[in-house]
DNA sequence: TCTAAATTTAGAATAAGTCTAAAGCAAGGA
DNA sequence: TCCTTGCTTTAGACTTATTCTAAATTTAGA
Protein backbone atom coordinates (compact mmCIF):
# COMPACT_ATOMS: atom_id res chain seq x y z
CA UNK A 1 0.00 0.00 0.00
CA UNK A 2 1.34 3.42 -0.92
CA UNK A 3 2.15 5.90 1.49
CA UNK A 4 -0.53 8.08 -0.50
CA UNK A 5 -3.16 5.72 -0.19
CA UNK A 6 -2.32 5.21 3.53
CA UNK A 7 -2.36 8.96 4.46
CA UNK A 8 -6.14 9.04 2.61
CA UNK A 9 -6.94 5.84 4.75
CA UNK A 10 -5.70 7.77 8.05
CA UNK A 11 -7.62 10.62 7.01
CA UNK A 12 -11.05 8.35 6.50
CA UNK A 13 -10.30 6.73 10.16
CA UNK A 14 -9.29 9.96 11.99
CA UNK A 15 -13.17 11.64 10.46
CA UNK A 16 -14.40 8.51 11.48
CA UNK A 17 -16.15 8.11 7.68
CA UNK A 18 -16.42 4.93 6.38
CA UNK A 19 -13.84 4.49 3.74
CA UNK A 20 -16.03 3.07 0.65
CA UNK A 21 -14.58 2.34 -2.59
CA UNK A 22 -16.87 5.41 -4.39
CA UNK A 23 -15.94 7.33 -1.36
CA UNK A 24 -12.41 6.47 -1.66
CA UNK A 25 -12.17 7.34 -5.34
CA UNK A 26 -13.66 11.13 -4.46
CA UNK A 27 -10.82 12.26 -2.33
CA UNK A 28 -8.32 10.18 -4.34
CA UNK A 29 -9.32 12.05 -7.23
CA UNK A 30 -9.25 15.23 -5.36
CA UNK A 31 -5.87 14.79 -3.62
CA UNK A 32 -3.71 14.10 -6.42
CA UNK A 33 -4.79 16.51 -9.07
CA UNK A 34 -4.94 19.66 -7.06
CA UNK A 35 -7.48 21.14 -8.97
CA UNK A 36 -10.99 22.34 -8.63
CA UNK A 37 -13.54 20.80 -10.44
CA UNK A 38 -17.21 20.44 -10.57
CA UNK A 39 -18.83 17.52 -9.53
CA UNK A 40 -19.70 16.79 -13.03
CA UNK A 41 -16.38 16.81 -13.61
CA UNK A 42 -15.17 14.83 -11.11
CA UNK A 43 -18.54 11.79 -12.01
CA UNK A 44 -16.99 11.98 -15.46
CA UNK A 45 -13.55 11.19 -14.91
CA UNK A 46 -14.23 9.17 -12.08
CA UNK A 47 -16.35 6.50 -14.95
CA UNK A 48 -14.43 7.46 -17.94
CA UNK A 49 -13.04 3.92 -18.34
CA UNK A 50 -15.82 1.92 -15.97
CA UNK A 51 -18.88 2.77 -13.82
CA UNK A 52 -17.33 3.66 -10.47
CA UNK A 53 -19.88 5.77 -8.63
CA UNK A 54 -23.52 7.81 -9.31
CA UNK A 55 -23.94 10.88 -9.70
CA UNK A 56 -25.52 11.18 -6.27
CA UNK A 57 -22.67 9.26 -4.37
CA UNK A 58 -20.15 11.88 -5.95
CA UNK A 59 -22.59 14.57 -4.57
CA UNK A 60 -23.25 12.78 -1.44
CA UNK A 61 -19.76 12.20 -0.45
CA UNK A 62 -18.36 15.82 -1.35
CA UNK A 63 -20.36 16.53 0.85
CA UNK A 64 -20.04 14.35 3.40
CA UNK A 65 -16.39 14.57 3.04
CA UNK A 66 -16.96 18.34 3.39
CA UNK A 67 -18.41 18.26 6.69
CA UNK A 68 -15.80 16.27 7.57
CA UNK A 69 -13.36 18.82 6.66
CA UNK A 70 -11.54 16.46 4.35
CA UNK A 71 -12.68 18.82 1.09
CA UNK A 72 -13.62 22.12 0.48
CA UNK A 73 -16.33 23.59 -1.41
CA UNK A 74 -15.36 26.68 -3.58
CA UNK A 75 -17.33 29.41 -5.48
CA UNK A 76 -15.87 30.57 -8.15
CA UNK A 77 -17.22 32.65 -11.46
CA UNK A 78 -19.28 30.35 -12.73
CA UNK A 79 -22.91 28.63 -11.07
CA UNK A 80 -21.49 25.10 -10.57
CA UNK A 81 -19.42 24.45 -6.98
CA UNK A 82 -16.01 23.11 -7.29
CA UNK A 83 -14.11 21.33 -4.65
CA UNK A 84 -10.57 20.89 -3.60
CA UNK A 85 -9.29 18.34 -1.03
CA UNK A 86 -8.75 20.12 1.64
CA UNK A 87 -5.43 18.28 3.51
CA UNK A 88 -3.64 21.23 4.38
CA UNK A 89 -5.11 24.96 4.58
CA UNK A 90 -4.97 27.78 1.82
CA UNK A 91 -6.19 30.90 0.48
CA UNK A 92 -7.53 31.12 -3.32
CA UNK A 93 -7.10 32.97 -5.84
CA UNK A 94 -10.02 33.13 -8.77
CA UNK A 95 -8.95 34.39 -12.11
CA UNK A 96 -11.79 37.06 -13.55
CA UNK A 97 -11.08 36.24 -16.87
CA UNK A 98 -10.88 32.57 -17.45
CA UNK A 99 -12.67 31.69 -14.37
CA UNK A 100 -9.65 29.08 -12.81
CA UNK A 101 -9.21 29.06 -9.15
CA UNK A 102 -5.59 28.60 -7.46
CA UNK A 103 -3.97 27.81 -4.46
CA UNK A 104 -2.12 30.30 -2.59
CA UNK A 105 0.02 29.86 0.41
CA UNK A 106 -1.61 30.18 3.56
CA UNK A 107 -0.50 33.07 6.13
CA UNK A 108 -2.34 34.01 9.29
CA UNK A 109 -4.14 37.10 10.12
CA UNK A 110 -2.51 39.38 12.33
CA UNK A 111 -3.46 38.26 15.66
CA UNK A 112 -6.25 40.46 16.81
CA UNK A 113 -7.48 41.25 13.04
CA UNK A 114 -10.20 38.43 13.44
CA UNK A 115 -11.16 38.62 16.76
CA UNK A 116 -11.97 42.11 16.80
CA UNK A 117 -13.19 42.47 13.16
CA UNK A 118 -15.71 39.74 14.30
CA UNK A 119 -16.78 41.30 17.26
CA UNK A 120 -19.01 38.39 19.65
CA UNK A 121 -19.35 36.18 16.95
CA UNK A 122 -17.65 32.50 16.94
CA UNK A 123 -15.39 32.57 14.13
CA UNK A 124 -14.42 28.86 13.35
CA UNK A 125 -12.65 29.63 10.24
CA UNK A 126 -11.47 32.17 7.61
CA UNK A 127 -10.13 32.50 3.71
CA UNK A 128 -9.23 35.23 2.27
CA UNK A 129 -10.17 35.22 -1.52
CA UNK A 130 -8.30 36.82 -3.87
CA UNK A 131 -10.22 38.11 -7.25
CA UNK A 132 -8.34 39.50 -10.34
CA UNK A 133 -5.64 37.75 -13.35
CA UNK A 134 -4.05 34.67 -13.32
CA UNK A 135 -0.41 34.85 -14.93
CA UNK A 136 -1.68 32.79 -18.11
CA UNK A 137 -4.39 35.09 -18.55
CA UNK A 138 -1.99 38.18 -17.92
CA UNK A 139 0.52 36.82 -20.76
CA UNK A 140 -2.30 36.67 -23.72
CA UNK A 141 -1.92 40.43 -24.17
CA UNK A 142 -4.87 42.57 -26.02
CA UNK A 143 -7.13 39.04 -26.17
CA UNK A 144 -10.43 39.96 -23.55
CA UNK B 1 -35.81 64.48 -4.11
CA UNK B 2 -34.37 62.90 -0.94
CA UNK B 3 -30.51 62.49 -0.08
CA UNK B 4 -30.78 59.24 -0.63
CA UNK B 5 -32.18 58.79 -4.23
CA UNK B 6 -29.32 61.23 -5.61
CA UNK B 7 -27.26 58.96 -4.04
CA UNK B 8 -28.08 56.31 -5.87
CA UNK B 9 -28.72 58.51 -9.42
CA UNK B 10 -25.59 60.01 -8.65
CA UNK B 11 -24.31 56.22 -9.21
CA UNK B 12 -25.96 55.54 -11.91
CA UNK B 13 -24.50 58.45 -13.66
CA UNK B 14 -20.67 57.87 -12.15
CA UNK B 15 -20.36 54.14 -13.87
CA UNK B 16 -22.61 55.25 -17.07
CA UNK B 17 -25.22 53.15 -16.80
CA UNK B 18 -28.87 54.08 -17.69
CA UNK B 19 -30.86 54.57 -14.25
CA UNK B 20 -33.66 52.83 -15.78
CA UNK B 21 -36.97 52.11 -13.43
CA UNK B 22 -36.16 48.51 -13.19
CA UNK B 23 -32.29 49.18 -12.56
CA UNK B 24 -32.92 51.44 -9.90
CA UNK B 25 -35.56 49.33 -8.01
CA UNK B 26 -33.02 46.55 -8.01
CA UNK B 27 -30.45 48.92 -6.36
CA UNK B 28 -32.45 50.88 -4.56
CA UNK B 29 -33.81 47.68 -2.65
CA UNK B 30 -30.41 46.52 -2.26
CA UNK B 31 -28.99 49.94 -0.80
CA UNK B 32 -32.31 50.35 1.56
CA UNK B 33 -32.51 46.91 3.02
CA UNK B 34 -28.60 45.77 3.88
CA UNK B 35 -29.36 42.32 3.18
CA UNK B 36 -27.80 39.72 1.52
CA UNK B 37 -30.56 38.77 -0.87
CA UNK B 38 -30.85 36.14 -3.44
CA UNK B 39 -32.65 36.89 -6.85
CA UNK B 40 -36.02 35.36 -6.07
CA UNK B 41 -36.03 37.31 -3.00
CA UNK B 42 -35.60 40.04 -5.02
CA UNK B 43 -37.93 39.55 -7.68
CA UNK B 44 -40.51 38.80 -5.00
CA UNK B 45 -40.31 42.10 -3.29
CA UNK B 46 -40.09 44.67 -6.04
CA UNK B 47 -43.45 42.86 -7.41
CA UNK B 48 -45.26 41.98 -4.17
CA UNK B 49 -48.19 44.93 -4.93
CA UNK B 50 -47.97 45.46 -8.37
CA UNK B 51 -45.43 44.12 -11.25
CA UNK B 52 -42.00 46.29 -11.72
CA UNK B 53 -39.52 43.92 -13.09
CA UNK B 54 -39.71 40.82 -14.67
CA UNK B 55 -37.15 37.54 -13.32
CA UNK B 56 -34.84 38.20 -16.50
CA UNK B 57 -34.22 41.40 -15.73
CA UNK B 58 -33.99 41.39 -12.15
CA UNK B 59 -31.08 39.09 -13.30
CA UNK B 60 -30.00 41.47 -16.25
CA UNK B 61 -29.40 44.05 -13.72
CA UNK B 62 -27.94 42.45 -10.85
CA UNK B 63 -25.50 41.28 -12.99
CA UNK B 64 -24.74 45.23 -14.78
CA UNK B 65 -24.89 46.79 -11.79
CA UNK B 66 -22.42 43.82 -10.11
CA UNK B 67 -19.75 44.47 -13.41
CA UNK B 68 -19.89 47.94 -12.85
CA UNK B 69 -18.78 47.68 -9.14
CA UNK B 70 -22.44 48.78 -7.40
CA UNK B 71 -23.66 45.58 -6.73
CA UNK B 72 -21.34 42.21 -5.00
CA UNK B 73 -22.31 38.74 -5.71
CA UNK B 74 -21.61 36.61 -2.43
CA UNK B 75 -22.00 32.88 -1.98
CA UNK B 76 -23.06 31.66 1.57
CA UNK B 77 -24.22 27.91 2.41
CA UNK B 78 -27.38 27.82 0.04
CA UNK B 79 -26.46 27.15 -3.63
CA UNK B 80 -28.34 30.51 -4.62
CA UNK B 81 -26.08 33.39 -5.00
CA UNK B 82 -26.81 36.29 -3.23
CA UNK B 83 -26.59 40.06 -3.61
CA UNK B 84 -25.49 43.22 -1.67
CA UNK B 85 -25.18 46.95 -2.52
CA UNK B 86 -21.53 47.23 -2.90
CA UNK B 87 -21.22 51.11 -2.34
CA UNK B 88 -18.66 50.83 0.73
CA UNK B 89 -16.33 48.04 0.62
CA UNK B 90 -16.41 45.14 3.72
CA UNK B 91 -15.74 41.75 4.66
CA UNK B 92 -18.49 38.72 4.66
CA UNK B 93 -19.21 36.46 7.88
CA UNK B 94 -21.76 33.37 7.27
CA UNK B 95 -22.78 31.60 10.25
CA UNK B 96 -22.71 28.30 9.28
CA UNK B 97 -25.76 27.32 11.62
CA UNK B 98 -28.22 29.83 9.89
CA UNK B 99 -26.93 30.50 6.66
CA UNK B 100 -27.11 34.16 7.48
CA UNK B 101 -24.57 36.54 5.89
CA UNK B 102 -22.93 39.57 7.98
CA UNK B 103 -21.52 42.89 6.82
CA UNK B 104 -18.05 43.03 9.03
CA UNK B 105 -16.08 46.31 8.83
CA UNK B 106 -13.46 46.74 6.19
CA UNK B 107 -9.76 46.21 6.98
CA UNK B 108 -6.60 46.12 4.68
CA UNK B 109 -4.13 43.13 4.68
CA UNK B 110 -0.90 44.59 6.01
CA UNK B 111 0.74 46.22 3.20
CA UNK B 112 3.31 43.38 1.30
CA UNK B 113 1.05 40.16 2.51
CA UNK B 114 -1.16 40.33 -0.70
CA UNK B 115 1.82 41.01 -2.84
CA UNK B 116 3.90 38.73 -1.82
CA UNK B 117 0.78 35.78 -1.67
CA UNK B 118 -0.49 36.63 -4.98
CA UNK B 119 3.40 35.82 -6.52
CA UNK B 120 3.04 37.53 -10.17
CA UNK B 121 -1.23 37.42 -10.28
CA UNK B 122 -2.66 40.47 -10.99
CA UNK B 123 -5.22 41.25 -7.76
CA UNK B 124 -7.75 43.27 -8.08
CA UNK B 125 -9.74 42.61 -5.32
CA UNK B 126 -9.61 40.60 -1.94
CA UNK B 127 -11.95 39.71 0.38
CA UNK B 128 -11.91 38.27 3.80
CA UNK B 129 -14.53 35.48 4.42
CA UNK B 130 -15.19 34.46 7.88
CA UNK B 131 -17.32 30.98 9.06
CA UNK B 132 -18.62 30.28 12.26
CA UNK B 133 -21.74 31.03 14.59
CA UNK B 134 -23.77 34.29 14.71
CA UNK B 135 -24.86 35.81 17.96
CA UNK B 136 -28.08 34.82 17.28
CA UNK B 137 -27.14 31.28 16.60
CA UNK B 138 -24.73 31.59 20.11
CA UNK B 139 -27.38 32.51 21.88
CA UNK B 140 -29.61 29.35 21.06
CA UNK B 141 -28.15 27.43 23.51
CA UNK B 142 -28.29 23.61 23.04
CA UNK B 143 -30.10 23.79 19.75
CA UNK B 144 -28.86 22.41 17.02
C1' DT C 1 -23.49 -15.08 11.56
C1' DC C 2 -26.94 -11.51 12.26
C1' DT C 3 -28.67 -6.97 12.55
C1' DA C 4 -29.07 -2.14 12.24
C1' DA C 5 -27.33 1.71 10.23
C1' DA C 6 -24.92 3.69 6.44
C1' DT C 7 -24.32 3.79 1.60
C1' DT C 8 -25.27 3.34 -3.27
C1' DT C 9 -28.07 3.77 -7.30
C1' DA C 10 -31.08 5.19 -11.44
C1' DG C 11 -33.95 8.20 -12.55
C1' DA C 12 -37.49 11.61 -11.39
C1' DA C 13 -38.01 16.07 -9.53
C1' DT C 14 -36.76 20.70 -8.23
C1' DA C 15 -34.23 24.93 -8.22
C1' DA C 16 -31.34 28.44 -10.21
C1' DG C 17 -30.12 30.77 -13.87
C1' DT C 18 -29.89 31.69 -19.01
C1' DC C 19 -31.62 32.40 -23.59
C1' DT C 20 -34.74 34.02 -27.30
C1' DA C 21 -37.17 36.96 -30.13
C1' DA C 22 -40.16 40.63 -30.19
C1' DA C 23 -41.48 45.10 -28.39
C1' DG C 24 -40.39 49.37 -25.79
C1' DC C 25 -37.27 53.29 -24.66
C1' DA C 26 -33.66 56.67 -24.47
C1' DA C 27 -29.68 59.50 -26.03
C1' DG C 28 -27.91 62.15 -29.47
C1' DG C 29 -27.38 63.76 -34.32
C1' DA C 30 -29.64 65.93 -38.41
C1' DT D 1 -38.73 67.56 -33.79
C1' DC D 2 -37.72 63.24 -36.05
C1' DC D 3 -34.74 59.49 -36.81
C1' DT D 4 -31.57 56.01 -35.91
C1' DT D 5 -29.31 52.98 -33.16
C1' DG D 6 -28.25 50.66 -29.31
C1' DC D 7 -29.99 49.51 -24.61
C1' DT D 8 -33.46 47.50 -22.04
C1' DT D 9 -37.47 44.79 -20.83
C1' DT D 10 -40.41 40.81 -21.06
C1' DA D 11 -42.74 36.05 -20.92
C1' DG D 12 -41.83 31.83 -21.20
C1' DA D 13 -39.10 28.06 -22.93
C1' DC D 14 -34.90 26.03 -21.96
C1' DT D 15 -30.53 24.37 -19.78
C1' DT D 16 -27.80 23.21 -15.99
C1' DA D 17 -26.87 22.10 -11.20
C1' DT D 18 -28.31 19.80 -7.37
C1' DT D 19 -31.52 17.16 -4.50
C1' DC D 20 -34.83 13.62 -3.61
C1' DT D 21 -36.82 8.84 -3.55
C1' DA D 22 -37.28 4.24 -2.61
C1' DA D 23 -35.28 -0.06 -3.20
C1' DA D 24 -30.98 -2.85 -3.20
C1' DT D 25 -26.34 -3.39 -1.23
C1' DT D 26 -22.71 -2.99 1.92
C1' DT D 27 -20.56 -2.20 6.30
C1' DA D 28 -19.31 -2.38 11.26
C1' DG D 29 -19.85 -4.48 15.16
C1' DA D 30 -22.12 -7.64 18.48
MN1 LIG E 1 -7.89 25.12 -3.11
MN1 LIG F 1 -22.20 42.47 2.33
ZN1 LIG G 1 -6.97 33.29 -16.04
ZN1 LIG H 1 -26.71 32.14 12.64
Amino acid sequence: MSKFSEELAQAFQTVSLRPTAQRYAVLEFLARRRVHATAAEIFDALNRDDPRASRATVYNNLHSLAKAGLVREVHGEGKAARFDASLHPHHHFVCETCGDIEDLPWFDLPPGFSRSAAGKREVRAYEIVFRGVCVRCRGTRGVR
